[in-house]
RNA sequence: GUGGUUGUAGCUCAGUUGGUUAGAGCGCCUGGUUGUGGCCCAGGAGGUCGGGGGUUCGAGUCCCCUCAUCCACCCCA
């Protein structure tokens, strides 16, 4: 194929009838997250690069190896966000958060990695987020999830899981790094390459292996829940009753920790079997990040779902795609002198509150090309004002579907097209 | 970053052990109706066979390199 003219690895170019699927989803998810009392927020796609160092952690994968980072003319550090919640932390700190203070913003748009691409996995992908901003509440760790939940509910995605754990507090991590190093220490001449080098630069990341070999080791390792603080474990008790009493279904996934040093508490993930080998439909938890410039962290939870992934999953459960028309109606012109009149009338349509998507000719060709247009355009409705309709002051209006047509005088058309559109 | 897969017309794909001007279906255009679409019929346009190099009398077919796709690993949405 044409090699210069295609987007760029892992990118790709959007068209009708697709745009009208993401279009209905993100509607959805504004009147979902709406109903919460979550409202949208647009933060800027680049941001200084420690803005997204600092709240991710410089250990991450995706800071180490993924992020699209650059200088701008004045030298600064730039990066594409690779996610949403930390440029929704610093935009909610630089709009000032009082003690006490609760914000609820929920986002979309594109994010961006440099990852090699493959099923549900872009450079460029597309993601819903919500971040509740403020208390820290596990009630509304749980009714973020259901949120989630009932938004799978409402654009037909059924047969997910959601999949819950406590990574504890930041004050645990010592204590938890501990116990899981005493644990796997004796063991690691058995496992993986990867996890005999994280048992000293991230032990957590051990519990989700997918090696064979580590996973029978890591299912009697001890569990999160076992080994965080009492208050830990009573937030965790109290997001799992709240999902309880919000009706919501949850699996206890106690190797489930997830990429980003932020996270604190809940920790959840969503999956989907129609995905591939990338199963995660959306993921999140709770997370405490400092700010750019401040130096108390903020409180908050939230998760990010991907739209392909939510695509992908709806293509999996067979949810048709919704191609729809290109126009409603089609005005054809006859002969030189009638084009100009035709673009009048489709003006006029158009300008009017019909709602009606109008296509007219521009280039006086046959009848026959005329039609054939308006046929592949979908038109139901065919406006025709050729030169002896314009002599006697009349439009020809054809129903398409029916083939039936009447002659209605030019200042008809409008009502004509009002009964029948 | 590593491994595998695929790359022929706008789209989906054929293309026999390398052999003359590279094919089909769909789509598109024109005509069959001096002003009427869909169905049908006839005709037509459209291809640097991803790109570069090599082997050969001869390469879409074989070899090397490169680019891109898809998938998997890593990790994640």
């Amino acid at each position: 194929m044409a090699s210069s003219s295609e987007p760029l690895p892992g990118t790709s170019d959007l068209w009708e009838p697709e745009v009208g699927d993401w279009v209905a989803l993100e509607a959805a998810a504004r009147r979902v997250f709406g109903a919460y009392g979550y409202g949208e927020l647009r933060t800027p796609i680049f941001e200084r690069t420690d803005v997204f160092v600092r709240s991710i952690g410089d250990e991450t994968e995706v800071v180490q190896k993924e992020m699209y980072t650059f200088e701008d003319r004045g030298g600064r550090s730039l990066t594409l966000r690779p996610e949403g919640t930390a440029g929704v932390i610093r935009a909610v700190a630089n709009s000032g958060l009082n003690q006490g203070d609760e914000k609820r913003v929920f986002y979309m748009g594109p994010m961006f990695r440099g990852e090699r691409p493959a099923a549900g996995r872009r450079r460029q992908f597309h993601q819903i987020g919500v971040e509740a901003v403020g208390p820290r509440d596990p009630v509304i760790d749980a009714e973020c999830i259901a949120m989630f939940v009932q938004f799978l509910d409402e654009i037909g995605v059924t047969g997910s899981r959601v999949m819950l754990n406590t990574r504890g507090l930041g004050e645990d991590r010592a204590q938890v790094n501990a116990a899981l190093r005493a644990f796997f220490a004796p063991r690691a001449a058995e496992m993986c390459e990867d996890c005999q080098r994280r048992l000293d630069t991230n032990v957590l990341r051990m519990l989700d292996c997918k090696n064979e070999a580590c996973q029978a080791i890591v299912v009697d390792a001890p569990k999160m829940i076992d080994l965080v603080c009492d208050e830990s474990r009573a937030f965790f008790a109290s997001v799992c009753s709240s999902l309880d009493q919000l009706g919501v279904d949850y699996e206890l996934a106690p190797r489930l920790v997830r990429g980003l040093d932020y996270y604190i508490h809940t920790v959840f993930e969503v999956t989907h079997s129609g995905l591939g080998a990338q199963d995660a439909l959306a993921g999140g938890g709770r997370y405490l990040i400092v700010p750019p410039g401040a130096n108390k962290p903020v409180d908050g939870v939230g998760f990010a779902t991907g739209m392909e992934r939510l695509l992908m999953a709806r293509q999996s459960l067979g949810l048709a795609q919704t191609a729809r028309p290109e126009a409603d109606v089609y005005v054809v012109s006859l002969g030189e002198t009638s084009v100009a009149p035709g673009l009048a009338l489709a003006q006029e349509i158009r300008r009017s509150d019909l709602g009606l998507r109008v296509r007219a000719e521009t280039s006086g060709r046959s009848m026959k090309a005329q039609m054939r247009t308006a046929n592949r355009l979908g038109a139901r409705l065919v406006l025709i004002q050729g030169e002896s309709e314009l002599a006697a002051g009349e439009v020809v209006c054809k129903n398409m579907a029916s083939s039936e047509q009447v002659s209605v005088p030019r200042a008809g058309a409008l009502a004509w097209l009002r009964t029948n559109a």
